[in-house]
DNA sequence: CCTTAAATTGAACGATCGTTCAATATTGAG
DNA sequence: CTCAATATTGAACGATCGTTCAATTTAAGG
C-alpha cells in the first residue's frame, strides 16, 4: 500500500492540478452576476440562491469558488479596484513627467475621469461596480473595504493637493476630496434624480459634458475652500 | 337585539374612541426605534424583530400599528421629512423679505444649513435620520419616496437658482444642485471616511466649520459650472 | 490510456425573515 | 361601574436566508 509516494518518512506530497477553464468561467460568472446584484439590491438584498441563479451555477459553487457571501462581496468590490487605482495613478504619472507644476484642476481631472469613463459611459457591468463603490463608500460596515481599496490612492493626491496649497491644513483638504468623491459617485447612484429635477428640459446632458461638469464644479469648490481656508 | 344603534335601517355606527396616551407612546417608540435600526443596518438589515426589541414592544404591534416593514420604513421617513422641508422654506422665505435679490450663497445656506445643523450637531436621532435620507436619496429602490419628500422642496431652490442664472439651462443647475446634496449627505455618512483621510491632522473639524466649508465649497462649485454653461 | 484531484450537483441543514392569529389585557366613553 | 373598542401579547405560520454535505461528474497529470 502507499504505492505512490516513493520516500518512506517523507510527508506525502498530495499532487497539485492546475485549474480547469471551465472552473475559472464559473468563478468568473459568479462575480459578474454577484457585482449586477449587489449593486442593484444591496448586500442583504441580494441573496446567494438569485446570484447563483444568474451566474447560471448552483449555490453551492459560490462556497466552493468564494468561500462565503462576505467574502464574495470583498473580491468583487477588490476585482476592479486594483484597475481603477492604476488608471489614476498612471494619470497622474502622466501629469508630473510634464515641466509644468500640475493644477488642481489637472489632479481631480487625473482622479475623477477614469471612474467616469468606466462606469458612466461604456460597459453595464462597470456601471453596476461604480454602483456598488458609492455602496461602499457610503456605509461604515464595509470601511475596511475602503481602506483597502480606496484610500491608499485618495490619499496619494490629498498629498499632491497639499503640495499645491502648502498653507492649508490637511482635514480642510481631506473634507473638501470626499465632497469631491461623493459628487462623483453621485453620478452613478443618481441618474434617475438628475433625470426627475431637470425635467422640462429635455436634453440629457451627454457623458463628456457630465464629466466637465464635475471636474469644473470640485475644481472651483475645492479652490474657494482652501483658499479661503485659515493655515491652521 | 342591537340595542345601542336606534334607527332601523340606518347602517350602524360603530362607536369611535381616542387612542390611548400608552398606544401613542408604543407608536412613537417604534418609529424612533426603526429610524435607529434602519440608519444603523439599512433597509433588509434591520429586522422587525430587533426593531420591536429596541422600541420594547412586541413584533405583532409593529403590525398593529404600522401595517408593514414597509409602510413603517417611509413613514420613518416622511415624520421628520415635512419639518425639514418647512426650515429651509422659512429660511427661504426670511431672505425675500429683504429689499435685495438673494445670493447664490445665502441660497444655498437656506437649503443646506437646517439640514446640518439638526443631523451633525445635536440630537443623535436626527444623526439617524440624516444617514436615513442619504440612504433613500441614493437607493432608486425609495425613488417613490424621495419624489414625495424631498424632491418638491429642491424643486423650489432650484427655480430661485434658475431666476439667478437666466442663461443656465435647467439640467445643468439641476446637476450642480444634486453635486451639493451629496456633498450634504456626505457629512452624515462619511464621519468614518473624513477622520480616516485627515489623520497625521490630529484636530477635527467643529460642525459650524464644517457648514460653512460645505456652503462655500457648493458656492463656488455651482457658480463656476453655471456661469461657464453654454446658454442653451 | 488510467488515476485521482478538482469541480459540480441536488438535497438538506438550522436559523431567521415578515406576517398572522386567537387569546388576553387595557382603557376611553356612556 | 360597565362594556365594548382598542391595544398588547405570545405563539405559530410558511418562506427564504447562508451554509454544508455526500454523491457524482469533469478533466489535468503521468
Amino acid at each position: 500500500m502507499n504505492l505512490r509516494s516513493s520516500s518512506a518518512s517523507a510527508p506525502e506530497k498530495p499532487r497539485r492540478r492546475a485549474v480547469s477553464k471551465r472552473s475559472l468561467a464559473t468563478s468568473l460568472s459568479i462575480l459578474d452576476a454577484a457585482e449586477r446584484l449587489f449593486a442593484e439590491r444591496g448586500y442583504d438584498g441580494a441573496s446567494v440562491r438569485d446570484i447563483a441563479k444568474a451566474a447560471g451555477t448552483q449555490i453551492a459553487s459560490i462556497s466552493f469558488h468564494h468561500v462565503s457571501k462576505e467574502t464574495l462581496f470583498e473580491r468583487v468590490v477588490e476585482r476592479r479596484a486594483s484597475e481603477l487605482s492604476q488608471l489614476r495613478l498612471d494619470a497622474l504619472s502622466a501629469l508630473k513627467t510634464l515641466d509644468t507644476e500640475p493644477t488642481l484642476e489637472a489632479l481631480l481631472s487625473a482622479f475623477l475621469r477614469p471612474y467616469l469613463e468606466k462606469a458612466v459611459a461604456g460597459d453595464p457591468q462597470w456601471l453596476a461596480y461604480a454602483r456598488l463603490v458609492a455602496m461602499v463608500s457610503a456605509d461604515a460596515r464595509w470601511h475596511r473595504i475602503s481602506e483597502r481599496c480606496f484610500d491608499p490612492t485618495a490619499g496619494v493626491f490629498i498629498a499632491e493637493i497639499a503640495r499645491l496649497f502648502p498653507h492649508a491644513d490637511r482635514s480642510t483638504i481631506a473634507v473638501s476630496f470626499i465632497f469631491s468623491v461623493s459628487s462623483m459617485l453621485s453620478l452613478s447612484t443618481s441618474t434617475w434624480r438628475i433625470e426627475a429635477l431637470s425635467k422640462a428640459a429635455g436634453n440629457q446632458p451627454a457623458m463628456d459634458r457630465l464629466a466637465d461638469h464635475l471636474v469644473r464644479f470640485c475644481e472651483a469648490g475645492m479652490h474657494a475652500a482652501l483658499g479661503a481656508a485659515p493655515n491652521r
